[in-house]
Parts: structure tokens; C-alpha cells; sequence
DNA sequence: GGATAATCGAGACGGTACGTCTCGTCTTCTG
DNA sequence: CAGAAGACGAGACGTACCGTCTCGATTATCC
């Protein structure tokens, strides 16, 4: 199915300068990181990036944009060099210690959520995305839900060793402990650490009801 | 004796005009509910409220801040009609049943999170929250916190009533099934519904291990 | 009869900054005389008159009309100071000799189209009304028509006088000398000086063919 | 031996494609006819002829020079088919009776002035070149000074055959007659006809003063 | 007639200015 | 003197062209 509304006529992506894009990227998110997303601006961008407006317009249809394909190449960059080879699968660790798992990645989150170099970033595109339609789905669809699946899989992995009861919904059961890290960290609505991220492992596998 | 160090000179709120602020909250609110937040302008404010703009910047610092106190106004005006008398402290339903009576309070929340009236302005104060210190604070302070609070004290009594484990936080514990709803509505990371909610209680009181 | 197209809405006259008026015709001319018409722009008399950019915009059309009246407003100024009280009627001197009367006359013309706070501006706005109908006309009307008239009269009055044939034309009459020095000012198309005006009122007045 | 001192190495006239020469001059003689001189861009050109930018550029330096070289080409293809054989030496009729002659090459004149095919082009060259020194000198030197060496040559017939004065200088004389219409055409300072050059003949001719 | 070199159409690029929009301040007049 | 009205300095927006700079793909001579 081709594309079903060619805005204006597309560029010629072959031609397109590498340079300029990695500019961009580099420029975006100092940009944010030194004066915050709303007083970021496409013109400041160009600016520090040394490129012409006209090359940010031509790629990209908003700011938002722009900072999000920034975000997207920095995680990817980041994941290359901390994870595996690019492209390759990631998977969640699986020791059988489902706890131990758990527990163990979400101190890694915890890490990275407390890192200014993503922190900033991160969260003006998340505040953007809660307000612009098209931010916020593919914010979630390339960032958030790739990771969400991370933990289906080992949840679904820990069913089928009996260390979970095999009724519940993996997709609901990941968000007991994810969510509260995710609005603590976005809402500031309390501290996070790692025994903060460990009890949430705790509570969600071993519920809140006196087990007698 | 005058103010020594007339910053601007405060503005004497004695003479403030009541019409004119209602004028304004009202402006803001439809604004925000009809073109979105990042359209509504002061400016537009000002004109559909019939007042000068600098009435508006006498008062208050920024467009954050009039969305702000026009919802906490609308917030207070919904709970009076709904709830009890103003001023009176309003606390969960306590039957001794706790399952039945969390769920419940999440169904209503999940009512009230898809009413369009306050779907709109809520989401955008939560993105600018995000983004912006001070108004992320009295977001939380004066909106999410006092919500909180009543599950803390709801589950405090479920402590006492031997329904929950006593060595458990109630204050992280209530995110188990609060947080996941707040994120799914935030960044729509998934439907919300009642069965949804009803299954975060399950899954929260009782974990997800077998029992066995 | 009202303004037939009130284009957006009109701004209150009344309450208009003098100051910034001023300081825009200043920065016009200055940067006209400095940089030529082409590369002064809008942005730039902003800039230099330390006004915004909507400032302009809200009084004026377009550069060429900025120029326009900033040209028109030196002219009075400085016909204010040359010759008598500002509104009253000028007319060319009337000594009974013709020929001398508008030697005279145009001699100062000479000095003036010489004069290089004239020349730049008054060249820009003579090309500019070229290509722009409105800009011509209004310089034709505002400023090329009413000293034109001078010379109307004066004709009108020699003829009375028996010095002019009674059945010619003032009105193209007077292009015979006036003419000819416009076009070699604009176009560069020969010398001015007071010898060739000279040449031009005698060639006017007695003709090319031998009188015998 | 080369080319010592390469500004910008010059490109090799004899390759030169005269296809896209031709589409260029028609390109831009369209454009101006179309949207007037200062809406008519190198990039809009460009397009209409189905020439890259690059081939503009290389063989103009600006906008103006290539109307200015399109409106000679056109002038002299037209000279062609109405005039003689090219190159050949045109010259104004001589019948013998000077005010006829004139008022006959005035009257084609004016027919030419009011021919659209020509006015647009002609116009926009004339206001270019009073701004821009360069072309002003080119388009007084290629096309306003061959005409009037023409009538030169012809008063000075005239002045041989006892017609003119002997002591009149015919390069300002021609100007009595020939300034008048170009500044009305250019400047619409008012209407001409063939009534209106028929009287400047006259009046030029013999004067304003009456003869006794 | 095949090699080779420059011109060609195309269009991305770093820039500048456009004319519009909104910001938050300042000013003026009205109730 | 608070408030409505709105002009003001400031500056970002997204667009249009500028003139320069690659890109292959034709030409069009020269060997």
C-alpha cells in the first residue's frame, strides 16, 4: 500500500547530508539538556547545528520530531554499545530466580532513569507525548513498548516454570512494577532507588494479602 | 507603613474582580477542551473572557498557572456537587470488604478519567507538569497527593484489620494498582476499562506467585 | 465616502508612538543612503530603529512604503526650514523675465538631485515606482505633481504676460525642460549642470528652427 | 599556456547548449509578462525553461542580466523581421521635412511603448537600472543610446539643410522631444498618444516664446 | 568510434529575509 | 485605581529564494 498522503513532494533521501543529521541529533539534545524543551527551538537548533533551517523543515515536520529521531539514535548508539551487536534481539536475563531478574533490571532502570543524559530528553518527549497525538504513540510504540515486551516474554517464561500463577496476563502483571517507577520518575511523585524497585518486585509477585 | 521592597508593587487583591476571574477560568478551561493546550494562547484567553490581558498577568504568572487553579476550581466545584460538604474530609468507602471496595473507587476513577470535561485539561496540566518544576509540584500537591492520601489511610485500616500483610508500605503499595491506570491514561499504553482495574486489585492483593 | 477595503482592522491612530515613527524613518534612510534599496530591509530598519518588526508592519505595507513616507516626511521637513510656514502655498518666483525666473528655478533643482541625502533615496523610490502601480502613484501624486503645478502656474502667468504663446499647453510645455533633466538624473543618460539646464529653458522658450 | 589567474575557472562558451539558452530568455520574458519583475525568481525561471539553477548561474550573474540579455535578444529578432537585414546600420526617414519625420518615429514609438510584448520587460530593465549601476549602464549603452544617436544624425540633417539652428546641440535637442514621452510612459506621469508627440514636436520645434 | 571531459537537469545545502504570531510589558483611557 | 483595550520590543514560526555545492546522465569534441 503506498503512501496515502504525500505531503508536499518527498526529498531525495539518498542525497541527504549524514552530517547535517548527526549535527541535528547532537544539537537537539544538548539543546534541551541546557535550556529545557519549551525554550528549545527549531531556529536555536539550526544554529548550533550550523545548518539552514530549510534542512530541519525538509526532514522533519515539527521540533518534536526532530528530538524524538535524536532520542531514538542515542538509545540505539547506546544500546550498541552497551548490549549486543545492533539489530540483535535483547532479552531480559533468565537465571530462574524470577525475583532476582526482576529486581536486577529494574536497578539497571533505575540507573538510566536517574542519568541527565537521558533524563531531560526523555522526559520533554514524554510530556510532549501526552499532549501531541502522533508524539505520543510513536514515543510509545518505539520506545516504551519494545521494553514492555521484555518482561511479557520472561513473565511468560516464568509461567511455564510454575512461578507464576499460569492465569495471569503478563501485559497487566509487568505494569505492577513498572508503573510506579514510571510515575515516580515522570510525576515526581516520590523517590526512586533500588529498594524502592526491589519492594515493588516483592509486593507484585507476593501480593498484599497475608499469604496464611 | 508601605512594603520596603515593592518587588512590582502587589496588585491589592481586595479590589480583585470576581467576574473577571470566573470569566477566565471558564475561558481557559473551554480553550484548552476545544483547540488543545499548546493553542490556547493568553491572548485567546483574554479575548473570549472579555478581559484585558494584563488582568491576567496581574494575577498570575503564566498560562500553566490559570489552567491550573481554573481546574482546581472546577475540581473543588465537581466535588462539592458530587461529594459532601466543602471543607469536609472525604475518605474510600470502608465495608470491610477491601477488594471490593478498591475496585470500586478505580471504577469511578475510570469513569471520571474518560469524562472529555476533565480528560483535556488534566492531561495537559499532568505534560506541563512534567516539564515545568513549580507547576509539576502544586500538580501533585494539591491534586494527586490528597487522592493518595485516602488510599493510604484505607489501607492502613485493612492493616489493622489483619487483611494486609502489616510489614507492607501502604504508600508504595497503592501505586500497584494506581500507577498502572494512571500510565495507561497518560501515555495510552492501553485500554482502561473496569475489568482492567478489577484485575490490578486482584493481581496487587493477592500476587502473582501461585499461593501454594 | 468611509474606506472602502478596512484590510485586517485598523490600529488606533491615536495612540500611536511618535518615537518609534521617527526612528523609523531615520533607520530608513540611513540604511537606504548606506547599503542601497535592495539590501535594506525590513528586519534591518527594525533592527536599527530598535523597534519591532510589527511595529512596521502594523503601519505599513511594505518597505517601499516606509521609504515612501519617510522620504515624503524629509522633504516637508526640509522644505519647512528652506523656504516659508509649513502649509503655505509655494510658488516660483516672478520677476517678469521668464527665461531667468526659470533658470533659476531649476539651477536649485540641479543643486538638489546633487544633493546625496536626496539622490539615493529619491532614486530607490523613483525605481521602486516603476514596478509598484501604488508606489508610483502616490510619488507621482505627493511628490512629482505638486512641483510640476508650480510650474503650471508660473507658465500660465507668462502667458498673461504675452510671453508665452497663448495656445500652448502649460502642462506639456513645461516637459520640455523639466524632461529631459529627469531622465539624464535617472538614467544617467548625460551630465547635469547649470550650463545644460540653462541650454534647455533657452532651447524651450525660442525653439530649434531658425526664427527668421 | 593557461589561464594563470582562475577566478572561478570560466566555463567553456562553445559547449554551450543554446537549447537551453533559448528556453531561459523565453523562460524569463514569460515570467515577468506573467508576475511582474520582482516576483520573477532565478528559481522560477530555472523551472519554467527545465534548466537546472546551476545553468543560470553559470552564465549570468544575476536575475537582471539575464532579462537584460533576453530583452536584447527579443529586441533584436524583432528588429530583424521589421527592420532590414541585421547588422545593417538603421536610420530615422528623411523626407525632407523634419516635424514630419519626428512625428512619424514618435508615433511608432508610442506604438511600441503601448505594446504589452514589450512594456513589461522594458519597464522592469528601466527601474533595474536605476538602482543597479551595471545594468543601468548596459541598458542605456545597448538600447537607449543607439536610438538616439538616430536622431542626432537625423537633426543634424537638419541643421545642414538650414532647418535647425547651427548652433544648437542636437544631443540635448533630441531631448525636448524624446525625454517628455519616456518619463510619462515610465513614470505614468501622464497619457501619451499621438496628438501628445505630435505637440512636443511642434513645441520643440518652434518654441514657447511667440515669434513677432 | 571510443575516450574523456565539461555541461546539463536536479536538487540538497547554509543562509537571509519574509510576513505572521504570540509573548509579556507598558501606556492610555473608562467606569 | 482596577480593568479593557491594545501598541509596543522581542523573537520564533514556517516559507521562499538566494547562490554554492554535489550528484549521475547526457553530449560533444578530440584522439
Amino acid at each position: 500500500m503506498p503512501d496515502p498522503q504525500p505531503r508536499k513532494q518527498a526529498p531525495d533521501a539518498t542525497r541527504r547530508s549524514q552530517r547535517s543529521r548527526q549535527a541535528i541529533y547532537d544539537a537537539a539534545l544538548a539543546l534541551v539538556a541546557e535550556v529545557g524543551y519549551p525554550k528549545t527551538t527549531v531556529e536555536g537548533i539550526a544554529a548550533r547545528a550550523g545548518v539552514g533551517k530549510q534542512t530541519i523543515y525538509r526532514w522533519w515536520p515539527s521540533k518534536a520530531d526532530v528530538l524524538l529521531e535524536a532520542f531514538l539514535d542515542l538509545s540505539a548508539q547506546s544500546a550498541e554499545q552497551a548490549g549486543a551487536q545492533p539489530g540483535e534481539p535483547y532479552a531480559l536475563p533468565d537465571t530462574g530466580d524470577l525475583a532476582a531478574d526482576l529486581k536486577g533490571v529494574l536497578r539497571a532502570t533505575v540507573d538510566e532513569l536517574l542519568d541527565p543524559r537521558f533524563e531531560t530528553p526523555a522526559r520533554a518527549l514524554a510530556a510532549e507525548g501526552l499532549v501531541n497525538e502522533q508524539v505520543g504513540r510513536e514515543f510509545v510504540a518505539k520506545l516504551l513498548e519494545p521494553q514492555l515486551q521484555l518482561y511479557v516474554d520472561r513473565l511468560r517464561a516464568a509461567q511455564d516454570a510454575g512461578q507464576v500463577r499460569p492465569e495471569v496476563d503478563p501485559r497487566i502483571a509487568l505494569e505492577l512494577f513498572v508503573s510506579p517507577l514510571a510515575q515516580r520518575w515522570l510525576q515526581h511523585t516520590g523517590p526512586i532507588s533500588y529498594d524502592y524497585t526491589d519492594t515493588l518486585v516483592d509486593y507484585a509477585l507476593y501480593g498484599l494479602a497475608p499469604r496464611a
